[in-house]
DNA sequence: AACTGTGAATGCCTTCACAGCT
DNA sequence: AGCTGTGAAGGCATTCACAGTT
């Protein structure tokens, strides 16, 4: 059932082929050549063949991959049997778009917000209850999530992700900005958006440099 | 002032370096040596050389970096020397959080928030004037941003893009979960939430598995 | 004695390229 | 004729390891 252990880029491709497959399968699309599903994905053929092969999936020279096929094998690699109960922690801005994005999206529910602010404690935040910082513990323990989403502030986020950690939590997405250190067997995901958008104003940047200098051409 | 051009990978750290940096001056510190920095970023002392010296900053063997000639250093790199004028597509919740995450922080202003729906246009969100998508050709002409963060439907997204890059735009931040395809000499950023959450919770599903194959020790 | 700067080594990921299949 | 599956090659990023410096 797991299978050999998949390489983290693998997989963050395999949940991108399976929402274009599903996009394709909507179309009424019956099956598709790597090519093709290379081709929306942004990647090369031979990247597709690799990463469905990684996962033990074929195809038939004439005809391709099966959708239908593909759509289930997916699925089996990237959701648990049962849903994999998400806790978030840090209400703010950032945290309650990601809430409205993912509530109702079924696999991943999102069963418990959580902050220190009494104003934003007691209240329903789109359709996920929000709770004290306090009772982290106690859901930890009842509820038994294996995935926490992180959007609070910097300072708070490390004593947090140990306390998630202890508490059984497996995989963690961190939007503050800031590196965590987890141990060894705990998934983290860092997405520092300033660092991102820092990056891209660089290249940007750059690019207007260089366009400028090819205009009127006479350097180098 | 350009210098050669770097690596993606190495401009993220410096960005990363840069926050570092900033936070141990406030704290009084006066230089580091690169496992100190190296041990704040959670990477190899190792890799902080090579990224300074792919900038040609340079220690001295008995103090290491001096951290106001290095944030000055940064800043250098990572900054234009005017601000540069971005531009947000899509004010819904994500594009609302960023919107109040990005407000006053000096660089990269966002200068307009476009959306299609007329009960958002007209409005200030988190003090950035929200206009109608119809205006984006003027803005793009007349205020000439570099840099766009994309915060709408995937299905408005490649044909946004399009529109930016035509206008000037030469730095995509892209938030909406479908692989954007850009012309060489645009960067692009992709930043798929749905992706990272999935990629997540496959690897913590993964250590649980292999905690409870362990407790119990006979499987193997 | 301990650090930096860096050539060389390593390791990982992606792409090539082609035999095999239909 | 055109596709897949995959060994081998290639390219890129990181780490090693050490000579040089203070």
């Amino acid at each position: 059932m797991a299978g050999n252990p998949l390489n983290a880029k693998v997989v963050g491709r395999l949940s991108l082929y399976r929402r274009l497959v599903s996009g394709l399968i909507r179309r009424g699309t019956m099956a598709v050549y790597s090519h093709e599903l290379a081709s929306h994905a942004g990647v090369t053929a031979a990247q597709v063949r690799r990463d469905l092969m990684s996962i033990g999936f074929t195809a038939t020279p004439s005809r391709g991959y099966d959708l239908t096929e593909l759509a289930r094998t997916l699925d089996r690699f990237l959701d648990s049997a049962a849903a994999e109960a998400t806790v978030l922690i840090g209400v703010g801005n950032l945290g309650r778009a990601i809430l409205a994005y993912f509530q109702g999206q079924g696999k991943l529910p999102i069963i418990a917000a959580f902050d220190t602010d009494p104003s934003k404690v007691g209240r329903m935040v789109h359709g996920c209850p929000c709770r004290p910082l306090a009772e982290l513990s106690s859901v930890l323990a009842e509820r038994r999530p294996r995935v926490a989403i992180l959007t609070l502030p910097a300072s708070e986020a490390q004593a947090i992700a140990d306390q998630l950690i202890a508490g059984g939590v497996r995989g963690l997405v961190n939007f503050a900005p800031i590196p965590l250190r987890v141990p060894p067997g705990v998934h983290l995901e860092s997405l520092d958006i300033t660092m991102f958008l820092e990056k891209t104003a660089y290249f940007a940047r750059l690019a207007v440099a260089r366009e400028e200098s090819h205009e009127h051409e006479g350097s180098r």
